[in-house]
DNA sequence: TCTATTGTTCGAACTGTTTCGAACTATTTA
DNA sequence: TAAATAGTTCGAAACAGTTCGAACAATAGA
């Protein structure tokens, strides 16, 4: 019955352009968001390109996200569902999301 | 009749996602791209946010946005003319660069 | 209730980025 | 050719972001 840890998420309005742009200039977090494009999933089933980086690493690369405002991380159960906030930054920044997210590949650093 | 110093840009396959998302997530980075957008500028036009900064901090600036392939900068007389890889962006990432530059404000960042 | 599971948080070491002044290069004007 | 102008590059200091292990918190299941 206590209260399960409810993480804090900017609001939207409070979501800043060049936050969002630098969340997702990490390779490996620009892959986390395009695994949540097909809807939420579990922190288990979000896969790091090198499998072997520690749960504290995972944890902190989610938490940048998840304070730009790109990535809602929500208690379920004893897991974490993460999931895109879709809504939120299609109406702050029209357009951005998708231009990001369907860009083929990331050149030479892909 | 000596060479201009011709300072190197990565060719259009080259420009990667994430080093543009990068460049971009910097306030005053962003704020000199927005100012590119009507056509190419001498760097003395390009107006930062405070203006008494070094002249070798703005050349730092200039340099993130064009190895990122987000700025071209030639030898213009004495000056250098900076503009807008548009043909480029739009071609490699669609949508990307009007979904940023056309993004209303930066939210408590601006 | 005890234990295993899933993650978050903290601090320390490491790595990368930014800032600045000084030195340098190139170009224009006198 | 000398001096002024416009900007780049370099190295060092300061700052910010990343990575990791250890400690912690919450839930689920035995």
């Amino acid at each position: 019955m206590s209260s399960s840890p409810d993480l804090p998420h900017p609001e939207r309005s409070e979501i800043s352009l060049t936050t969002v742009l630098f969340a997702l200039s990490d390779p490996e977090r620009l892959a986390i968001a395009r695994q949540l494009v097909d809807g939420p999933l579990d922190m288990a089933e979000c896969h790091l390109s090198n499998p072997d980086v520690p749960k504290s690493t995972k944890s902190h690369l989610m938490k940048v996200l998840r304070t730009a405002g790109v990535v809602r991380n929500e208690a379920n159960g004893r897991a974490r569902r993460l999931s895109l906030r879709r809504d939120d930054l299609d109406a702050r920044f029209p357009g951005l999301l998708d231009a990001v997210l369907s860009a083929e590949d990331d050149g030479p650093n892909s």
